[in-house]
DNA sequence: ATGAAAGCGCTAACAG
DNA sequence: CTGTTAGCGCTTTCAT
């Protein structure tokens, strides 16, 4: 059984042509059902394996899609990607995927490269930055889905998924609010990221409904070279006067730290400081007290952004056109553990 | 500026011939300086992308790899698939990914569908369970790597990449009995996976050197169907007698589980109980106590797998037969941190 | 129901 | 230094 490796070799065993091998594959066309059986008999015993890259070549496109994403850091990026994978594989695609380590220039190549290798589309958690190359992507016709990363100006503009990050701020500063905290700082996240200008907002409409005036004291920001992030601050502001009851992280990721943090200076949670997050990526429910926090449906979303990048490129194949983008917003759960 | 798609369409504008567009594009050959600019600017301004398909097609295979992951389960796989993405990319690689949901099934069809696609390697973390796909692989000449997971007999036989487990779990076992530790329970992995037997063994003979009998009592197992893992089974040896006074967690994801269980049981670590784990993910330095575990070069494995692949492929092109198989064991740093 | 031929975009002899 | 030709494996008219 030497190795068949072309269509053509398959037919030359049957004795028929190229295309009538081809027509049984993929069973488009009528074949005798008695030439079918032995094409696909040869098929079988040869171990043939169409060749996809042909395939591809032939179509123009191939039945790849590429996943972008800028880091590991929070750990809810692969969650995104198993629920990706999962369709695709589902559909009969398969995922590129990137990581850019939160760099542009990344970012960048690799659109050049995956562009260059013909893929079908784009589902991309974008690098910090400018959105322009997304822009120039969709004014040439390229599929493409943005998956929590995005901003306002995006919608109505570009396809998008995530949850409603307004309300996830509102809901959380809300709750902690009524568990009786006063003082409620927030981590917030980088502010180039409208997401997190979102859960900012929710917070502050929350606290005002409370009729509490948002301390600025309270309103934490990374550094820019903040190796430990809010390690440091939480120190300090948990050390000076008034020091606050609550800390309202907008990820997870920023939780574990200000837990860190608290434990370090000795600090009960949730007896003298509460803490909550968002994400609920899945060490959440392993931390010390276990996080209360927003939960996003991760994997959902990773299945969606799938789906919805599969529906664009089949209609731009019927109509030649990307249809008119949809923005996408998944419901979210509060998940009430010990932290608060 | 319309799309240019092709070699052929440069070469109408330049006035040149296909070849020699090529020719410029790929540097392999001499082209005269002027024409050679003229071929440039064209490509430069109208924004020509060579098809990597075409490319493919006619090369045999495509430039890039697939790196299959089990699941996103203990969080090895993130950074893993860093280090990979990072030296294909340096290479002009690109990667697919299959999250196959440890289940062999998904992987098996991975294998075929990543085989059409003409993928140059693949890098292995297998699902649990039958080897005998990727001996297939092996005998038909494609290059692979496997990371971490494989048995002892693949040693010789196929390419690998790992620490010394068995060494692991020795340095680990006897830094708690240093530490005085007495009864020192072992929460195992899966024993259909050979890492964790080593990591078993070098429990067991730390031990022994240290005249302490194995006790069966102490050697954890998981539950098939374990849900919560190691929880219960953590909550009911140390409420019986001869409760143990240190965890040996062959994983970092397990020793959460078990921390997890110690705080629910008011227990105090490391004071009670000491934790240690293997594999230092990025969370463990921030659980509550921060956890001591051997850390394992997660993204270097990535890293060093995408350079073993490489070479392969490129030494299989060079002499057509893979070479001799390479099995390498990176370094581990034990991190002690507060849970001991 | 099937075959012949052309072509997807590119590279690699082979000529010149 | 450059052009011509053939062919990678497949699909798709167009005939028959």
């Amino acid at each position: 059984m030497e190795q068949i490796n072309s269509i053509k070799e398959i037919a030359q065993m049957c004795g028929v042509s190229a295309s009538t091998v081809s027509r049984v594959l993929n069973g488009k066309s009528y074949v005798r059902e008695e030439t079918r059986q032995k094409v696909m008999e040869a098929v079988r015993t040869t171990g043939f394996r169409p060749n996809m890259i042909a395939k591809s070549l032939k179509r123009g496109y191939a039945r790849t899609i590429c996943l972008m994403v800028p880091s590991y850091g929070n750990m809810i990026f692969p969650e995104i990607m198993r629920g990706v994978n999962q369709v695709a594989r589902e559909r009969g695609y398969t995922a590129f995927f990137n990581i850019t380590d939160e760099k542009m220039e990344n970012e960048a190549a690799a659109y050049d490269q995956m562009r260059n290798l013909r893929v079908a589309g784009f589902i991309i958690c974008s690098a910090i930055g400018d959105e322009s190359l997304i822009y120039q992507l969709r004014e040439e016709g390229v599929p493409l889905v943005l998956v929590n990363r995005f901003q306002k100006e995006d919608v109505g503009r570009l396809d998008t998924i995530a949850i409603d990050n307004y309300r996830a701020g509102y809901v959380s500063t809300q709750f902690l609010l009524r568990a009786g905290r006063k003082r409620i700082a927030i981590a917030c996240g980088d502010p180039e990221l409208d997401l997190y200008n979102e859960r900012y907002r929710g917070y502050a409409d929350a606290l005002r409904e409370a009729e509490i005036e948002p301390d600025p004291q309270l309103v934490l920001r990374e550094p820019p070279e903040g190796q430990d992030g809010f390690y440091d601050i939480v120190k300090r502001i948990m050390l000076g006067e008034d020091a606050p009851d609550a800390f309202f992280a907008t990820a997870d990721s920023k939780a574990f730290v200000i837990m860190r943090a608290l434990h370090d200076l000795k600090i009960r949670i949730p007896q003298d400081v509460a803490v909550i997050g968002i994400d609920n990526v899945e060490l959440s429910a392993y931390m010390e007290p276990p996080l209360t926090t927003v939960a996003q449906p991760l994997t959902r979303m990773g299945r969606e952004a799938m789906t919805r990048l599969l529906y664009q490129i089949e209609y731009k194949k019927e109509n030649g056109i990307l249809p008119p983008p949809e923005n996408i917003t998944l419901p979210f759960d509060l998940l009430v553990r010990k932290s608060t």
